[in-house]
DNA sequence: ATCTAGTGGTCGG
DNA sequence: ACCACTAGAT
């Protein structure tokens, strides 16, 4: 909840998605439901043996049960802030990308690399506790498209996902992201590849494989979601006249309306498909429960006191936390112009609180063998978090900030590997043949490229299409088309580490819900779709590694990435934190793409509506009132809120922010029919206080 | 020297 | 899920 309320704060409306029952291709890869569950048994045996019987297999089991228990009730807190959100009859993943294409969410928060491949356009990762990420624009990723091989692009890198393993099909020994990359290019269609792995023995390819790669394939395309328009279940993407679904059972078994419904509703269990009942009261229950014995019995018996105290103590900053993000106008009365407060150090803003969740890290030991290794794609992704340094190739940025050059002197350290995974794809490349001819220069990294960018875009090398493209590019592509941002962002789950809970039987690992940031339809704001996966004893698969190198590429190419730093955005941030001392370097140029986000929306509401501003009292004298706010959330000092204006005139960084509050839908997010924004909107803060 | 595979940790009082 | 790091194979 508290990434619902920064969320809020920043004026998109969050809509978040849960993940649903899993996928007998999943199964494959990881091992079967069955499997698991015997695995999980024979763990508990093994517990048993070496001591602690009881106390194993008692979390076992918990783990398993309380899964779909926490997803309830936070579904239950959703309902009651008039959050959107659905469950995905299967994977979140795509469930994600399907509201996305229908224009449902304006961008994907999550960290999942898997979004990628199965075609999510703006994806939101590495988002911290107050809404810093890394946004990466799935267009960047491949350019290639325009040349009119549109689709090509795509599926070749969702063959090149799958081939260096993925979550529906392990990789033949020793294919990973770069050998996967370099089969691709060379070879094209995952039929030669494989003739050509298999020609030259080094792998042994096993007999089923193109028949499992095909039907990986065909799980990433159209795997089942529920539409929410329709109040149904649909396809990811509509199979051809040629695919027959009912020959598919990898896909997911269909599901029926009535119960896809409920499902999507989070009344029934997508696994077991039976009601979910919610024992009467939970959380409280167990709070006054533990509290009555205390005053009831003495307390001679054995705890010291203290340990009562402690427990009163912590329920008051229970209270504040889910304050953080909210904005309390009256509160913040203009006139106090405080003293700067440096923001360094944000204290307690985490945590927010779920006390429901109690967290037991079930880390064993067994889960975490069988763990599937990371997908290597998601090596993509990884870099681009940390590696500020890219910032500087990447101007980017968007709107704004020129500012920003030099990456160096605040930025940190750069680190080593940073040069080297940019490289890594370009490397390959290099030592293509094709390319060599182009470059015989062996690595141009950086410097060379814009010139030669039609030649490398015919060859198809990823990297230097990136390279290839012009910065400004997806600025033009972006301003005019505002239709559509989505955020995506991954919740705190509920759940915890890995539950194998499965009613049958092996708990899968953690299946985890995903949240969703929608876009209102009402003019309003957009929503993010959260995800929220906790750690889950699933290994990244290798698609997380091409996801760093990409972003690297992309990076430069446009995507921008905004990770800490390098991107404008959040550069912005760091840089704000770090001018935040001088004031006057407004840092408003840059705006972290949760703020471009919610600026949109706001831009969107006011144009549609007319109105004038719906929010009231912030948007002019906002900037005292910020800071009037701080104490109840100092850790937003820094971040300028996110005003139309200034993302209007993103150049002129002229010091004004003011920060807007965002606009918080109170009402309704979900219609879509929307409400008009009604005159007067004020944020209802109340509502989110627990009171 | 490059890449793949495996392992541990992740939060927050 | 990711990420960082390390060891092993090429
Ligand atoms: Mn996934």
């Amino acid at each position: 909840m508290h990434r619902v309320r920064m969320f809020r704060y920043y004026g998109v409306t969050p809509y978040l998605v849960f993940d649903g029952d899993y996928l007998p291709s999943k199964a494959k890869t990881e091992s079967s439901r069955e499997k698991r569950r015997e695995e999980s048994k024979k763990i508990g045996v093994e517990l048993l043996r070496a001591g602690k019987p009881s106390q194993a297999f008692a979390e076992l089991q918990k783990a398993i049960d309380v899964t779909p228990e926490m997803a309830r009730h936070l579904i239950d807190e959703l309902k009651k802030a008039e959050v959107p959100y659905v469950v995905a009859p299967y994977e979140a993943d795509a469930q994600l990308v399907y509201l996305e294409r229908q224009g449902l969410i304006s961008a994907i928060v999550s960290e999942d690399s898997d979004l990628l491949v199965f075609g999510a356009k703006r994806l939101l990762t590495k988002m911290d506790q107050h809404g810093q990420c890394v946004e990466i624009n799935r267009r960047d990723f491949c350019a290639v498209r325009e040349v009119s091989l549109t689709g090509w692009t795509d599926n070749e890198f969702r063959h090149m996902a799958i081939f260096s393993g993925c979550d529906y099909l392990d990789s033949v020994n020793n294919i990973g992201l770069k050998t996967a990359y370099r089969l691709i290019r060379k070879h094209k269609t995952p039929e030669r590849v494989i003739k050509m792995l298999r020609f030259d023995g080094k792998h042994q390819v096993p007999e089923s494989y193109l028949e499992d790669f095909k039907q990986a394939e065909l799980t990433f395309l159209h795997q089942r979601v529920f539409c929410p328009t329709k109040q149904d279940i649909v396809f990811l993407t509509e199979p051809g006249p040629a695919v027959n679904v009912d020959k598919m059972p990898f896909i997911g078994a269909p599901v029926e309306t009535e119960l896809a419904r409920c499902i999507a509703a989070g009344d029934f269990n997508p696994i077991t498909k039976q009601r979910i009942v919610v024992p009467p009261s939970p959380g409280k229950r167990r709070i006054s429960q533990a509290l009555a014995p205390a005053s009831g019995v003495p307390r001679s018996l054995g705890k010291p006191i203290t340990e009562y105290f402690a427990d009163a103590r912590r329920i008051p900053l229970g209270e504040m936390d889910p304050n953080c993000f909210n904005v309390d106008n009256n509160n913040v009365a203009e006139e106090a112009p405080r003293p700067v407060v440096f923001p360094l150090p944000r204290p307690y803003l985490d945590g927010a609180g779920e006390p429901t969740v109690p967290t037991r890290r079930y880390t064993s030991n067994s889960a975490r063998t069988l763990r599937r290794q990371t997908e290597p794609v998601s090596r993509l992704l990884a870099d681009m978090g940390h590696s500020e340094s890219s910032q500087h190739r990447r101007q980017t940025a968007g709107p704004v900030i020129q500012v920003y050059q030099d990456p160096t002197s605040s930025a940190r350290p750069p680190k080593k590997a940073r040069l080297c995974e940019e490289s890594a794809f370009e490397e390959v490349v290099n030592k293509t043949p094709e390319r060599s001819k182009f470059f015989s220069s062996a690595k141009q990294k950086r410097p060379a490229k814009k010139k030669v960018d039609q030649n490398l875009m015919s060859d198809d090398s990823i990297d230097e299409v990136f390279r290839s493209l012009p910065e400004f590019a997806w600025r033009a592509e972006k301003a005019p088309k505002r239709s559509e941002e989505i955020t995506i962002f991954e919740s705190p789950s509920p759940k915890k580490s890995n539950e194998e809970s499965l009613p049958a039987a092996e708990g899968q690992d953690g299946h985890v819900d995903e949240l969703v940031e929608v876009p209102a339809s009402s003019p309003i704001q957009q929503t993010p779709a959260v995800e929220s996966r906790d750690h889950n004893p699933t290994p990244m698969t290798p698609l997380g590694e091409l996801l760093k190198e990409f972003s690297y590429g992309t990076t430069r190419a446009r995507t921008r990435i905004v990770h800490g730093l390098p991107t404008p955005a959040s550069s912005a941030q760091q840089a704000a934190i770090s001018k935040s001392i001088c004031p006057a370097a407004s840092q408003t140029a840059l705006l972290t793409p949760l703020q471009r986000i919610g600026a949109r929306a706001l831009h969107r509401a006011k144009s549609a509506s007319r109105l004038p501003t719906p929010r009231t009292p912030m948007s002019s004298g906002s900037r005292s009132g910020h800071f009037n706010s701080l104490p109840v959330n100092p850790a937003f000092v820094p971040l300028p809120k996110v005003d139309l204006e200034e993302v209007a005139a993103l150049n002129k960084p002229v010091g004004s922010e003011d920060q807007i509050i965002p606009e918080s839908d109170d009402e309704n997010n979900e219609d879509e029919g929307g409400r008009a924004p009604g005159p007067g909107r004020r944020l209802n803060l109340s509502r989110f206080r627990y009171a």
